[in-house]
DNA sequence: TAGTGGTCTAGACCACAGC
DNA sequence: CTGTGGTCTAGACCACTAT
């Protein structure tokens, strides 16, 4: 391929710039089976005189290929194309207000508890806090339309939300708020199924017997903890759906 | 060059790169909630200013944390922090044989079924292909140590995978050889509760009371179904873990 | 030693937004 | 119009790898 870029002569209509052009290049080498998994792929500098462009941008086009994953660079040696992510599936769990609405339902919530409560062991050994350390406690149950869909139970730190007791639930859903007192989160979840109790059962409105899908997320901003949410789900009204 | 950076001054040891501070520097201001949400935040030029660094340099640091989804930019307009993203949740479900295995475990699977059947006019739709069109299904049990943790019951498109059949299932999984086939995949999954049918029951060696967690995945690759995988968990003894 | 990627500079031209 | 970000250049020095 002499490729003389094509990119912007003539009077021909927009094309994508430069680095998107390369990055595109590779990408298609790389589906379309030509590089395969390990394989050496051209040099910077090799990529410059068969795109004509400097390597400050063939630079570009390989740096972001390697941010997803889909190559891998060494010093001194050369680039690769990536092992493949096993079908990895990424999936995005939104907040369930805004995944209501997206749908076109309304969201309504209704707050069934609301207090605070101090850390037992067990908590400040799994949330890296003092024992004792104040926590906020609430149990909010989220309907879309008039069907309760989810109710979630969670604890807060007092510190890291001083405000949390006087907010409005009806116009901002715990998970939104928390977003602003403390952003950036990291932390951990699980997704399993529980049988519910029988208060659980009885806020959802299903029977004891009906298995839910159960989040269970903790998340800390700036290395401290931040929250605790575990969100029951009615297996047979709910479900996680995305794409990739 | 005049500009003494400030930032590899003296013999002081190492420091990370300079679009690294940078982002760090926007980072700190965003977590610390100095910059909220929608905030206007310093030019390219202003930053150049205070960093003493060219403008590509900051040009990368600000482009990356956009990649990121922490800030937007608009032309002609300025930067601003972004939306945060109420906390969605990235969950990455990897290889169930890669998922064993880096928890030290042993893992082994056993084909059940293995053969090819015509698509039927609900798949066609579901699937974008041809009615009749040739698919290979395959039913496997995978065993975490001798413990039956999935039942994975999959599609898979002739076209795409012509050797499917002849595959050895103990040393690749059909994930791990489809990545290798059809590269860089799309699609769509969920995640939901199910009760098993007799047969699954019987595979997974669980009662047909049981609750499974089941997630089911259609996935393209060059626009083109490749398959659809229903993995079937016993609900007692599985459940998706991760960190964001 | 020669070749690779990692980073950075000091300019440049462009499209677009707001005045 | 000025100021913003989007892209690009033609160099440069460095750390690392392979030989």
């Amino acid at each position: 391929m002499p490729a003389p870029r094509a990119i912007t002569t003539g009077t021909a209509k927009e094309s994508p710039p430069a680095y998107q052009q390369i990055k595109n290049f590779v990408l298609e080498k790389i589906q379309s089976g030509a590089w395969k998994e390990g394989d050496l792929i051209p040099t910077e500098l090799a990529l410059c005189e068969t795109f004509k462009v400097s390597r400050m941008t063939v630079n570009r086009a390989l740096r972001e290929l390697t941010a997803d994953q889909l190559l891998v660079r060494y010093k001194g040696s050369g680039t690769y194309v990536a092992q493949p992510k096993f079908q990895s599936t990424l999936i995005e769990i939104r907040s369930i207000a805004q995944d209501i609405r997206e749908r076109g339902h309304r969201h309504s919530s209704k707050v069934l508890l609301l207090d605070s409560v101090r850390a037992s062991e067990l908590q400040a050994r799994r949330y890296r806090i003092a024992p004792g350390a104040l926590l906020f406690h609430s149990v909010i149950v989220h309907y879309e339309n008039e069907t309760a869909i989810q109710l979630e139970d969670r604890l807060v730190d007092a510190q890291a939300a001083p405000g949390y007791l006087e907010q409005d639930w009806a116009a901002l859903t715990p998970n939104e708020y928390l977003m602003r007192v403390a952003p950036l989160p990291t932390g951990q979840y699980s997704i399993e199924v529980k049988l519910p109790n029988r208060e659980v059962a009885a806020a959802l409105d299903i029977a004891p017997t009906q298995p839910c899908l159960v989040m269970d997320r903790v998340t800390f901003s700036k290395n401290a903890f931040t929250s605790n949410a575990t969100m029951w789900h009615p297996g047979n009204r709910y479900k996680f759906t995305g794409r990739y």
